[in-house]
DNA sequence: GTCTATACGATGATAGAC
DNA sequence: GTCTATCATCGTATAGAC
């Protein structure tokens, strides 16, 4: 018994070559070759490309909106919730590398209806991410900046955390966390 | 007289195009129609489409790295320094926002050699900055951090600015860069 | 489910007249 | 420098035999 499925390695290989050549630069004559198939085969297990992408980017859009979700449903205050949502986007974006790239940097070759589905999930985990720094100025805890330039600061040093963590080569998952919640937290600057 | 030569609007409407679509998404067919010629009177002016990919990506590099190599020689500490490339990458990334974006989502699709030698200036660029960092964390004037965690951290969110600075709308360059200052110097948590 | 064969449009680029 | 015409290639996808 097959450890995986032919159709599950096809979209492990897929992601492999979105993530490597970026959506458009990867044929679907390159993937039958990597499955080791005909082009024609791969019709059997996937209705098309897109097919791939799609299911990619929202697998991904709804890990993400689930553990914010599971976060913000916790008793727990704004630092804490915003500690644990960068420890989850650190070890998702370590641990599967392949998966966050693409839905990262692929998800604009989506299209319609699937682009504004797509934006509109994506805007949503913004929104309540920078509620929450709101809440966090509001109670006193964080200092009094502008949240969603905040949000978007930390945000996005964490989404293209996969494009950069292998140059710190050595690191541990641990380590790269304290650091990053040093940074986030503290900042720069010595008091 | 034109402000504008024909040349000059050729990259000008292939750099918006490239922008809004991604350089594999955008034909020559489009650039043409756009620039009110058929497709093969550009050629007139330029070499092919990769031309006005490596034109863009190796002017900004240049750009950046011109703009390290100023604050280098300059007799700062390493916290002005630091202010003082951040200002910048705001002041272009916000002004230049058509440039930089393709500088930063499109150098992948250079073809050898220039790829090689664009990925080796960028190293260069980040080299040079963890260097300032370390520098300002050995005077005490920043935390005992790790100086690469810290420049990717920052320079993440400082390349992909022009992605989000349009959702923070309202807010003035001056607004931006201080809050950007703040998050990044002295961190999230109030005292 | 896998193959061979092929449809068919789009692509970057060129030839050569004017 | 601009055009019309065209090329060779590659893209996703399908038809139909086995």
């Amino acid at each position: 018994m097959a450890r995986n499925s032919t159709k599950e390695r096809i979209f492990e290989e897929a992601a492999i070559l979105f993530r490597d050549k970026g959506y458009l630069a990867s044929t679907m004559r390159e993937l039958a070759a990597k499955v080791d198939l005909q082009v024609s085969s791969l019709y059997s297990y996937i209705g098309g490309k897109e097919e791939i992408l799609h299911k990619i980017c929202f697998d991904n859009a709804r890990r993400f909106l689930t553990g914010l979700k599971n976060i913000e449903a916790q008793p727990l205050s704004p630092s804490e919730k915003v500690q644990k949502l960068i420890s989850e986007q650190i070890h998702i974006a370590t641990s599967d590398v392949t998966s966050v790239t693409i839905f990262n940097d692929e998800w604009r070759h989506l299209s319609e209806p699937y682009l504004a589905e797509f934006l509109q999930m994506r805007k949503d985990y913004e929104r309540r991410f920078i509620k929450i720094i709101q809440e966090g100025i509001d109670a006193g805890e964080f200092v009094e900046i502008d949240a969603t330039v905040a949000v978007f600061t930390l945000l996005t040093s964490l989404r293209w955390l996969h494009r950069w963590y292998p140059a710190r080569k050595g690191i541990s998952i641990k380590s790269l966390e304290r650091e990053i919640l040093k940074v986030i937290f503290h900042g720069l600057k010595a008091r």
